[in-house]
DNA sequence: CTTGATGCAAAGGATTTGCACAAAT
DNA sequence: ATTTGTGCAAATCCTTTGCATCAAG
Protein backbone atom coordinates (compact mmCIF):
# COMPACT_ATOMS: atom_id res chain seq x y z
CA UNK A 1 0.00 0.00 0.00
CA UNK A 2 1.85 3.14 -1.36
CA UNK A 3 1.94 6.38 0.96
CA UNK A 4 -0.43 8.24 -0.20
CA UNK A 5 -3.40 5.82 0.32
CA UNK A 6 -2.68 4.80 4.05
CA UNK A 7 -3.93 7.68 5.59
CA UNK A 8 -7.67 7.29 3.97
CA UNK A 9 -7.30 3.40 4.70
CA UNK A 10 -6.35 4.52 8.36
CA UNK A 11 -9.23 7.09 8.44
CA UNK A 12 -11.81 4.31 7.14
CA UNK A 13 -10.68 1.98 9.75
CA UNK A 14 -10.92 4.74 12.46
CA UNK A 15 -14.37 5.63 11.16
CA UNK A 16 -15.66 2.13 11.33
CA UNK A 17 -14.52 1.23 14.78
CA UNK A 18 -16.33 5.06 16.01
CA UNK A 19 -13.11 7.46 16.16
CA UNK A 20 -11.99 10.07 14.57
CA UNK A 21 -8.67 10.45 12.81
CA UNK A 22 -6.61 13.35 14.64
CA UNK A 23 -3.17 14.57 13.78
CA UNK A 24 -1.73 12.50 16.70
CA UNK A 25 -2.96 9.86 15.01
CA UNK A 26 -1.49 10.27 11.89
CA UNK A 27 1.67 11.02 13.32
CA UNK A 28 1.77 7.82 15.07
CA UNK A 29 0.99 5.97 12.35
CA UNK A 30 3.29 7.88 10.06
CA UNK A 31 6.28 6.91 12.43
CA UNK A 32 5.56 3.43 12.41
CA UNK A 33 5.16 3.38 8.59
CA UNK A 34 8.18 5.43 8.20
CA UNK A 35 10.58 3.07 10.36
CA UNK A 36 8.83 -0.12 9.04
CA UNK A 37 10.02 -2.25 12.19
CA UNK A 38 8.65 -2.95 15.76
CA UNK A 39 8.68 0.02 18.11
CA UNK A 40 7.70 0.30 21.57
CA UNK A 41 5.42 3.03 22.82
CA UNK A 42 8.43 4.68 23.84
CA UNK A 43 10.29 4.44 20.93
CA UNK A 44 6.95 5.82 19.03
CA UNK A 45 6.49 8.65 21.39
CA UNK A 46 10.18 9.38 21.00
CA UNK A 47 9.35 10.33 17.44
CA UNK A 48 6.18 12.24 17.68
CA UNK A 49 6.68 14.30 21.30
CA UNK A 50 7.94 17.36 19.15
CA UNK A 51 4.36 17.60 17.67
CA UNK A 52 2.32 18.19 20.75
CA UNK A 53 1.68 14.77 22.25
CA UNK A 54 2.01 12.64 25.19
CA UNK A 55 3.22 9.50 26.27
CA UNK A 56 -0.63 8.75 27.58
CA UNK A 57 -2.35 9.32 24.39
CA UNK A 58 0.39 7.10 22.70
CA UNK A 59 -0.44 4.36 24.86
CA UNK A 60 -4.43 4.91 23.83
CA UNK A 61 -4.11 5.11 20.38
CA UNK A 62 -2.08 2.00 20.42
CA UNK A 63 -4.83 0.46 22.03
CA UNK A 64 -7.39 1.50 19.84
CA UNK A 65 -5.18 0.73 16.88
CA UNK A 66 -4.72 -2.73 18.46
CA UNK A 67 -8.40 -3.14 18.42
CA UNK A 68 -9.29 -1.97 14.62
CA UNK A 69 -6.74 -3.85 13.51
CA UNK A 70 -3.92 -1.38 12.26
CA UNK A 71 -1.17 -2.50 14.69
CA UNK A 72 -0.13 -6.02 16.01
CA UNK A 73 0.86 -5.94 19.20
CA UNK A 74 3.77 -8.27 20.48
CA UNK A 75 5.38 -8.99 23.43
CA UNK A 76 8.85 -9.81 24.43
CA UNK A 77 10.60 -9.59 27.42
CA UNK A 78 8.01 -8.08 29.31
CA UNK A 79 7.78 -4.72 26.56
CA UNK A 80 4.82 -4.78 24.16
CA UNK A 81 6.19 -3.62 20.18
CA UNK A 82 3.82 -2.43 17.57
CA UNK A 83 3.94 -3.02 14.22
CA UNK A 84 1.81 -1.89 11.53
CA UNK A 85 -0.84 -4.78 9.71
CA UNK A 86 -1.66 -2.59 7.03
CA UNK A 87 0.83 -4.07 4.15
CA UNK A 88 0.62 -7.72 4.75
CA UNK A 89 -1.72 -10.31 4.42
CA UNK A 90 -0.30 -13.20 6.78
CA UNK A 91 -2.01 -13.53 10.10
CA UNK A 92 1.63 -15.78 10.48
CA UNK A 93 4.17 -14.03 12.40
CA UNK A 94 7.44 -14.89 13.02
CA UNK A 95 9.98 -12.77 15.25
CA UNK A 96 13.42 -13.33 16.06
CA UNK A 97 14.74 -11.58 18.88
CA UNK A 98 18.69 -11.54 19.16
CA UNK A 99 19.74 -11.94 22.53
CA UNK A 100 23.33 -9.85 22.29
CA UNK A 101 22.07 -6.83 20.28
CA UNK A 102 18.30 -6.94 20.95
CA UNK A 103 17.17 -6.41 17.11
CA UNK A 104 14.15 -7.71 16.29
CA UNK A 105 14.03 -9.23 12.84
CA UNK A 106 10.38 -10.00 11.41
CA UNK A 107 10.38 -12.95 8.97
CA UNK A 108 7.70 -13.37 6.41
CA UNK A 109 9.27 -15.64 3.68
CA UNK A 110 7.08 -17.41 2.34
CA UNK A 111 9.18 -20.44 2.41
CA UNK A 112 9.22 -20.53 5.89
CA UNK A 113 4.89 -19.24 6.16
CA UNK A 114 4.19 -22.09 4.12
CA UNK A 115 5.74 -24.68 6.50
CA UNK A 116 4.25 -22.69 9.37
CA UNK A 117 0.69 -22.72 7.98
CA UNK A 118 0.96 -26.17 7.86
CA UNK A 119 1.78 -26.86 11.73
CA UNK A 120 -0.84 -24.56 12.84
CA UNK A 121 -3.50 -26.32 10.58
CA UNK A 122 -2.25 -29.49 12.18
CA UNK A 123 -2.30 -27.46 15.74
CA UNK A 124 -6.20 -26.72 14.91
CA UNK A 125 -6.56 -30.48 13.88
CA UNK A 126 -5.32 -31.66 16.80
CA UNK A 127 -6.36 -29.84 19.89
CA UNK A 128 -9.59 -27.92 18.47
CA UNK A 129 -8.62 -24.71 18.88
CA UNK A 130 -9.94 -21.86 17.03
CA UNK A 131 -6.44 -19.95 16.45
CA UNK A 132 -6.72 -16.04 16.51
CA UNK A 133 -3.31 -14.96 16.70
CA UNK A 134 0.09 -16.18 16.65
CA UNK A 135 3.30 -14.59 17.74
CA UNK A 136 6.62 -16.82 17.31
CA UNK A 137 9.57 -15.30 19.21
CA UNK A 138 13.30 -17.08 18.22
CA UNK A 139 15.95 -15.77 20.69
CA UNK A 140 19.14 -16.12 18.46
CA UNK A 141 22.36 -14.76 17.61
CA UNK A 142 22.12 -12.84 14.10
CA UNK A 143 24.36 -12.71 11.63
CA UNK A 144 25.85 -9.34 12.84
CA UNK A 145 26.66 -10.29 16.09
CA UNK A 146 27.78 -13.72 14.99
CA UNK A 147 30.36 -12.13 12.77
CA UNK A 148 31.22 -9.58 15.34
CA UNK A 149 31.99 -12.57 17.46
CA UNK A 150 34.55 -14.28 15.06
CA UNK A 151 36.43 -11.15 14.51
CA UNK A 152 37.19 -10.83 17.95
CA UNK A 153 38.49 -14.30 18.01
CA UNK B 1 12.41 -38.03 36.19
CA UNK B 2 10.87 -39.12 39.09
CA UNK B 3 10.08 -37.28 42.55
CA UNK B 4 12.81 -38.96 44.30
CA UNK B 5 15.91 -37.94 41.91
CA UNK B 6 14.91 -34.16 41.03
CA UNK B 7 16.11 -33.06 44.38
CA UNK B 8 19.85 -34.17 43.32
CA UNK B 9 19.57 -33.48 40.37
CA UNK B 10 18.27 -29.66 41.53
CA UNK B 11 20.92 -29.60 44.15
CA UNK B 12 23.98 -30.97 41.27
CA UNK B 13 22.53 -28.09 38.98
CA UNK B 14 22.74 -25.38 41.61
CA UNK B 15 25.92 -26.55 43.09
CA UNK B 16 27.47 -26.30 38.83
CA UNK B 17 26.60 -22.55 39.75
CA UNK B 18 27.67 -21.73 42.50
CA UNK B 19 24.27 -22.16 44.59
CA UNK B 20 23.46 -24.12 47.38
CA UNK B 21 20.01 -25.90 47.87
CA UNK B 22 18.27 -23.85 50.42
CA UNK B 23 14.75 -25.19 51.77
CA UNK B 24 12.93 -21.92 50.32
CA UNK B 25 14.45 -22.80 46.82
CA UNK B 26 13.26 -26.94 47.13
CA UNK B 27 10.13 -25.62 48.38
CA UNK B 28 10.11 -23.38 45.02
CA UNK B 29 10.69 -26.38 43.07
CA UNK B 30 8.16 -28.82 44.25
CA UNK B 31 5.85 -26.41 43.62
CA UNK B 32 6.28 -25.91 39.91
CA UNK B 33 6.89 -30.09 39.77
CA UNK B 34 3.46 -30.40 41.47
CA UNK B 35 1.88 -27.82 39.40
CA UNK B 36 3.55 -28.93 36.81
CA UNK B 37 2.23 -25.82 34.57
CA UNK B 38 3.45 -22.59 33.41
CA UNK B 39 3.16 -20.56 37.15
CA UNK B 40 3.59 -16.75 37.77
CA UNK B 41 5.85 -15.86 39.84
CA UNK B 42 3.28 -14.51 42.36
CA UNK B 43 1.43 -17.87 41.82
CA UNK B 44 4.40 -19.74 42.76
CA UNK B 45 5.01 -17.32 46.21
CA UNK B 46 1.31 -17.90 47.01
CA UNK B 47 1.82 -21.71 47.17
CA UNK B 48 5.14 -20.99 49.28
CA UNK B 49 4.36 -18.62 51.23
CA UNK B 50 3.03 -20.35 53.84
CA UNK B 51 6.71 -21.52 54.70
CA UNK B 52 8.56 -18.48 55.09
CA UNK B 53 9.80 -17.02 51.99
CA UNK B 54 9.52 -13.52 50.37
CA UNK B 55 8.34 -12.43 47.01
CA UNK B 56 11.84 -10.93 46.58
CA UNK B 57 13.12 -14.32 47.66
CA UNK B 58 10.90 -16.37 44.59
CA UNK B 59 12.07 -13.45 41.58
CA UNK B 60 15.77 -13.89 42.64
CA UNK B 61 15.75 -17.36 42.42
CA UNK B 62 13.41 -17.66 39.59
CA UNK B 63 16.60 -15.74 38.26
CA UNK B 64 18.82 -18.05 39.59
CA UNK B 65 16.62 -21.18 38.66
CA UNK B 66 16.24 -19.84 34.64
CA UNK B 67 20.31 -18.94 34.90
CA UNK B 68 21.33 -22.62 35.35
CA UNK B 69 19.07 -23.78 33.20
CA UNK B 70 16.17 -25.34 35.68
CA UNK B 71 13.56 -23.35 34.98
CA UNK B 72 12.38 -21.76 31.38
CA UNK B 73 11.23 -18.36 31.08
CA UNK B 74 8.23 -17.73 28.56
CA UNK B 75 6.25 -13.90 28.56
CA UNK B 76 3.17 -13.50 27.62
CA UNK B 77 1.18 -10.27 27.67
CA UNK B 78 3.78 -8.63 30.20
CA UNK B 79 3.34 -11.40 32.04
CA UNK B 80 6.41 -13.92 32.98
CA UNK B 81 5.84 -17.58 33.47
CA UNK B 82 8.01 -20.06 34.48
CA UNK B 83 7.57 -23.74 33.97
CA UNK B 84 10.74 -26.77 34.98
CA UNK B 85 12.76 -27.52 32.11
CA UNK B 86 13.37 -31.20 33.91
CA UNK B 87 11.37 -33.76 32.29
CA UNK B 88 11.31 -32.71 28.44
CA UNK B 89 14.04 -33.01 26.22
CA UNK B 90 12.23 -30.64 23.55
CA UNK B 91 14.10 -27.35 23.29
CA UNK B 92 10.91 -26.77 21.24
CA UNK B 93 8.45 -25.27 22.86
CA UNK B 94 4.55 -23.94 21.46
CA UNK B 95 2.46 -22.53 24.35
CA UNK B 96 -1.50 -21.77 23.17
CA UNK B 97 -3.18 -19.64 25.39
CA UNK B 98 -6.95 -18.96 25.51
CA UNK B 99 -7.84 -15.08 25.42
CA UNK B 100 -10.85 -16.08 26.92
CA UNK B 101 -9.95 -18.05 30.19
CA UNK B 102 -6.41 -17.59 29.92
CA UNK B 103 -5.32 -20.99 30.48
CA UNK B 104 -1.76 -21.65 28.74
CA UNK B 105 -1.87 -25.10 27.26
CA UNK B 106 1.47 -26.74 26.51
CA UNK B 107 2.27 -28.34 22.86
CA UNK B 108 4.71 -31.15 22.48
CA UNK B 109 3.15 -33.64 20.82
CA UNK B 110 5.90 -35.28 18.89
CA UNK B 111 3.65 -34.63 15.20
CA UNK B 112 3.78 -30.94 15.28
CA UNK B 113 7.36 -30.80 16.77
CA UNK B 114 8.63 -32.61 13.74
CA UNK B 115 6.98 -29.92 11.50
CA UNK B 116 8.51 -27.32 13.67
CA UNK B 117 11.69 -28.49 13.93
CA UNK B 118 11.96 -28.30 10.08
CA UNK B 119 10.27 -24.73 10.30
CA UNK B 120 13.25 -24.02 12.75
CA UNK B 121 15.50 -25.59 10.56
CA UNK B 122 15.23 -23.70 7.49
CA UNK B 123 15.01 -20.55 10.04
CA UNK B 124 18.29 -21.45 10.45
CA UNK B 125 19.61 -22.18 6.94
CA UNK B 126 17.64 -19.14 5.65
CA UNK B 127 18.89 -16.13 7.83
CA UNK B 128 22.13 -17.66 9.27
CA UNK B 129 20.56 -17.33 13.01
CA UNK B 130 21.92 -19.04 15.72
CA UNK B 131 18.91 -20.16 17.57
CA UNK B 132 19.00 -20.55 21.10
CA UNK B 133 15.34 -21.25 22.29
CA UNK B 134 11.63 -20.69 21.03
CA UNK B 135 9.01 -19.76 22.00
CA UNK B 136 5.37 -19.82 20.61
CA UNK B 137 2.32 -18.42 21.48
CA UNK B 138 -0.56 -19.30 19.94
CA UNK B 139 -3.86 -17.04 21.05
CA UNK B 140 -6.69 -19.55 20.92
CA UNK B 141 -10.38 -20.18 21.98
CA UNK B 142 -9.56 -23.03 23.94
CA UNK B 143 -12.08 -26.44 23.38
CA UNK B 144 -13.87 -25.84 26.87
CA UNK B 145 -13.93 -21.93 26.31
CA UNK B 146 -15.70 -23.09 22.20
CA UNK B 147 -17.56 -25.66 24.35
CA UNK B 148 -19.59 -22.87 26.90
CA UNK B 149 -20.27 -20.38 23.73
CA UNK B 150 -21.79 -23.19 21.87
CA UNK B 151 -23.92 -23.95 24.87
CA UNK B 152 -25.07 -20.47 25.57
CA UNK B 153 -26.45 -19.89 21.87
C1' DC C 1 -23.90 21.91 22.98
C1' DT C 2 -22.47 17.37 22.86
C1' DT C 3 -19.29 13.95 22.08
C1' DG C 4 -14.89 12.38 21.64
C1' DA C 5 -9.69 13.27 22.24
C1' DT C 6 -6.00 14.94 24.82
C1' DG C 7 -2.53 15.49 28.62
C1' DC C 8 -1.09 15.95 33.12
C1' DA C 9 -0.62 13.77 37.39
C1' DA C 10 -1.38 9.99 39.96
C1' DA C 11 -2.16 5.10 40.52
C1' DG C 12 -1.24 0.43 39.24
C1' DG C 13 1.11 -4.05 38.66
C1' DA C 14 5.23 -6.72 37.94
C1' DT C 15 9.90 -6.81 38.85
C1' DT C 16 14.44 -5.28 40.78
C1' DT C 17 17.62 -3.19 44.15
C1' DG C 18 19.63 -1.53 48.75
C1' DC C 19 20.67 -2.88 52.95
C1' DA C 20 20.76 -5.12 57.32
C1' DC C 21 20.08 -9.55 59.30
C1' DA C 22 20.17 -14.72 59.32
C1' DA C 23 22.06 -19.24 57.96
C1' DA C 24 25.51 -22.39 56.85
C1' DT C 25 29.96 -24.22 56.61
C1' DA D 1 34.78 -15.54 60.04
C1' DT D 2 33.47 -15.50 55.58
C1' DT D 3 30.39 -16.26 52.13
C1' DT D 4 25.77 -16.86 50.52
C1' DG D 5 20.78 -16.38 51.16
C1' DT D 6 16.92 -13.94 52.88
C1' DG D 7 13.26 -10.39 53.47
C1' DC D 8 11.52 -5.96 54.18
C1' DA D 9 11.00 -1.52 52.19
C1' DA D 10 11.78 1.39 48.63
C1' DA D 11 12.70 2.19 43.87
C1' DT D 12 11.97 1.24 39.08
C1' DC D 13 9.88 0.39 34.77
C1' DC D 14 5.98 0.02 31.74
C1' DT D 15 1.26 0.83 31.45
C1' DT D 16 -3.42 2.43 32.74
C1' DT D 17 -6.87 5.59 34.95
C1' DG D 18 -9.05 9.95 36.83
C1' DC D 19 -10.18 14.15 35.74
C1' DA D 20 -10.23 18.64 33.89
C1' DT D 21 -9.57 20.80 29.50
C1' DC D 22 -9.60 21.11 24.44
C1' DA D 23 -11.31 20.39 19.68
C1' DA D 24 -14.65 19.40 16.14
C1' DG D 25 -18.98 18.86 14.14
Amino acid sequence: MGEINYRNYIEEKLRCGGYKLTTQRLNMIKVIYKNNRHMSADEIYSEVKDKKIGLTTVYRNLMIFEEIGVVRKISITNINYYELDIMNEYKVHIHTKCSKCNKIMDVNEVEVTEEYLSLIKNLKKKFKIAVESISVVVAESCENCNLKLEVRR
